[in-house]
DNA sequence: ATAATTAAAATAGTAATACTATCTTTACAA
DNA sequence: TTGTAAAGATAGTATTACTATTTTAATTAT
């Protein structure tokens, strides 16, 4: 399914395009790791370019630095959603049903996806689960939004308001909406998995945790009309 | 209504209390003031104790460091909302009224309150908007919350979610339903100020941010029966 | 095939951060 | 007056977050 994709991302977010150069995409993939085994804050290049046998000058010719790098990851994610999304209900023909669709997509990326070559999504769906806020949470945001950083977030948020929309034209929150459910999904993971007294959502059988349920029930009382 | 009160927080947040001492509370007000304008990222222990006329070695007396001084502040946050709520809605009779006051003071915490003489609330909030998930957003979250260091959250949080189950038992996600809603009420309001196409909330003629129309549309549609 | 260009490695260095340690002064209490 | 604790003063360290320079290797253009 997403084999092979080539992402291509806003140029403000790195110096180098890392998808351009096997060092690039080293940086991409072993930053990825890095991240979610160490966790953001104590991630570096330092560490990055000793675990890849390279050197910091040499990271730093492709990201101006670590919190750039987080938003280009974060950034990766969301495109990829948005292809994942916009091929699983293409051939969905009611409206409803292809909300559901995106929820569950949302809520359980990992689930069912062939298995990307370059990037460990199952580490990065960890990392947005754990650090994607992050990318925003900076007193540098409006600096970065003006630069069109976040447009891809900003994208994927639009198409699923514009799908409720369809069901609801009245409804006047439907961007509010979206961005809380995608929010929501990540949060009560992390919840789920750290601080299980926040939410109602417990591991199943497989040790997977599902918040669809819960976004779909929200989303469609919601818009009830 | 808030003057005066003393708000006592689990020993762990800190290695010396700072209600205690002079010094103490006046990391407390200086922190609050410089986190606010610098952003955590930002925010050193070496700017604080110059500004404050102080010296690091002396801070560190109160905080191992500045992640556990935003985990204080921000547990100070839940404490002193608890006690708003608290306050305004005991004298309320029905519980659909109380989870309507409850949302207004989640969503408008700075209108109507007694200057507190200690802590400026309006920056702390601006805080809590900011910087509040960094507090748990973290490797050492586990850690933390083994040593209750998020027990004043979870308990208010768990207040409300009692609010919710008195008008609907049967609703199976209070927990996750409060969570949501009390993070959504900070994150919509940093989308209204930052990010703006990721909402639907606006300024309103005051240039403030209400949020709690969108938090009580979700809460009373997701547990109708 | 040679020269020109570019990427990346190697090395070095700096300012700031996040601490820790020690010693002195001050204050107040026993 | 002596003891104790808080806070100030000072110093120092390892790490972080970079920047700069030089060298080597690989590509591409002529």
């Amino acid at each position: 399914m997403s084999t092979g994709i080539k992402i291509h991302l806003n140029e403000h977010l790195f110096i180098r395009d890392p998808e351009d150069t096997g060092l690039g995409r080293d940086i991409i993939q072993t930053s990825v790791r890095m991240i979610d085994t160490l966790g953001f804050e104590q991630f570096t290049f330092k560490k990055l370019a000793h675990e890849m046998g390279s050197t910091e000058a040499s990271i730093y010719r492709y990201f101006t630095n670590k919190h750039k790098l987080l938003v280009y990851l974060i950034s990766w994610y969301w495109v990829w959603q948005e292809y994942q999304i916009e091929i699983n209900i293409k051939n969905i023909g009611d409206t409803k049903k292809q909300l559901l669709k995106v929820l569950d997509i949302i809520a359980n990326p990992t689930v069912d996806f062939t298995k990307n070559t370059q990037i460990d999504i199952e580490a990065l769906y960890r990392i947005v689960i754990s650090e994607a806020s992050k990318s925003y949470l900076t007193k540098e945001v409006d600096e970065l939004n003006k630069k069109g950083m976040y447009a891809d977030y900003k994208r994927l948020c639009k198409k699923i308001a514009d799908l409720i929309l369809l069901l609801n034209p009245d409804y006047i929150y439907a961007n509010a909406l979206v961005s809380m459910l995608i929010e929501t999904a990540n949060q009560q993971a992390f919840f789920a998995l750290h601080l299980p007294s926040l939410t109602n959502i417990k591991k199943n059988k497989d040790e997977k945790i599902d918040v669809s349920n819960f976004l779909s029930q929200i989303l469609f009382a919601a818009i009830k009309k």
